[in-house]
DNA sequence: TAATTTAACTAACAATTGTTAGTTTACGAT
DNA sequence: ATCGTAAACTAACAATTGTTAGTTAAATTA
């Protein structure tokens, strides 16, 4: 087995155009081209560009389902457990920013239905287990009463686009970025909070 | 003039197929067909489907720069004036969801050099207004010291994506959203703060 | 060395794409 | 009644799409 083998690399050659284009605007051409190679001679490693798109999406999906459930198993308190939540978004997003550009804007470019329904029994899944946690978290006094929808989606559009803005800018270490965002989505930014 | 004339017909039912599957795969004859019309009638109305993007993209980015100028050049607090981009997010995102949609997701097919520029223009400059309250109120002393950043991207990443999920709970009326949205983002969820 | 495998190539396909040309139909105004 | 316009239609186009077939060159294994 090589280092990465050719498969790999044409997922994550084109996992970095669908982050730009998206999905339904990159040839098989477009990724051809950026390995040097023939479009005809990607199908010596892939079945076909849906396939590409499967493995990419499927794959993370799958990561943030095992986790989540991890952490929905473990005895932590609600907010620990979001602080959980929030550093495997960051953990992910770091390692593999593309993918999970993939995941937010070209899952609904899965042609299977059962590929299509297992992504989002994955997605429905992971939003009642923060809805639970959230739940919970506002029953025993951790978490203010606000509407849990609120709650939930605020935390999870940020952490879900991170991927848009994180490199931006040089002079957010990866330290601060943590940090920051845990006391951001969990605090709030106004000083005199009460 | 009619009520609402057959170009603003196409531009709405384009947006929301837009919304769905994203620009490069919706093709006229969806468009067409949604309109129980053929492709070619389409062209009575518009110049061509990348007029449509146009139109929808750059509506939408003229509305935010021009109420985000008026609010930078008030004499509101800091707070106060994210409260009010707050509620602007939110007043586009009821009014008109799927142009928010084309608006985040398909800025980049925008093929004409200086319709991208003009768009990416008002985005840049729309982030370095709210970069700049941000600032103005960590200094003054109303905004915890976080990474500006972090902040900035927290807060416009649920504005931006609210359209995703805003109506898929019944049990989410527009007065709670409208609050709990503003407290979450500016007072955070969890109940002691200190 | 011979055999096999890997991974590239050229050429071509059938389907789909955005768009144009030219025509027809319905309707309000003169 | 006639004119003009708005808005639909049919038919067709050239380009682009994902994909397949068959071939070739280089590297690995026997």
């Amino acid at each position: 087995m090589k280092p990465t083998d050719r498969k790999t690399e044409i997922i994550n050659v084109a996992a970095r155009l669908f982050k730009e284009k998206g999905y339904s605007a990159v040839t098989v051409r477009d990724i051809a081209q950026a390995m040097n190679i023939k479009a005809a001679s990607l199908y010596n490693h892939i079945a076909s560009k849906q396939e590409i798109l499967v493995l990419i999406v499927i794959t993370i999906a799958e990561e943030f389902t095992t986790v989540m459930e991890e952490v929905q198993q473990s005895e932590a308190s609600a907010i620990a457990k979001i602080e959980r939540i929030i550093q495997l978004h960051i953990d992910i997003t770091l390692r593999n920013p593309d993918a999970l550009a993939c995941l937010n804007n070209d899952w609904m470019h899965l042609e299977q239905e059962a590929d299509l329904k297992y992504f989002l029994k994955m997605r429905t899944d992971y939003e009642e287990n923060f809805r639970q946690i959230v739940k919970v978290g506002v029953q025993n006094g951790e978490i203010q009463h606000r509407n849990p929808e609120v709650i939930i989606f605020s935390i999870l559009s940020t952490l879900r686009t991170l991927y848009l803005w994180y490199n931006k800018t040089k002079s957010l270490s990866e330290t601060t970025l943590r940090n920051d965002m845990r006391n951001v989505l969990l605090e709030g930014i106004t000083v005199n909070a009460r």
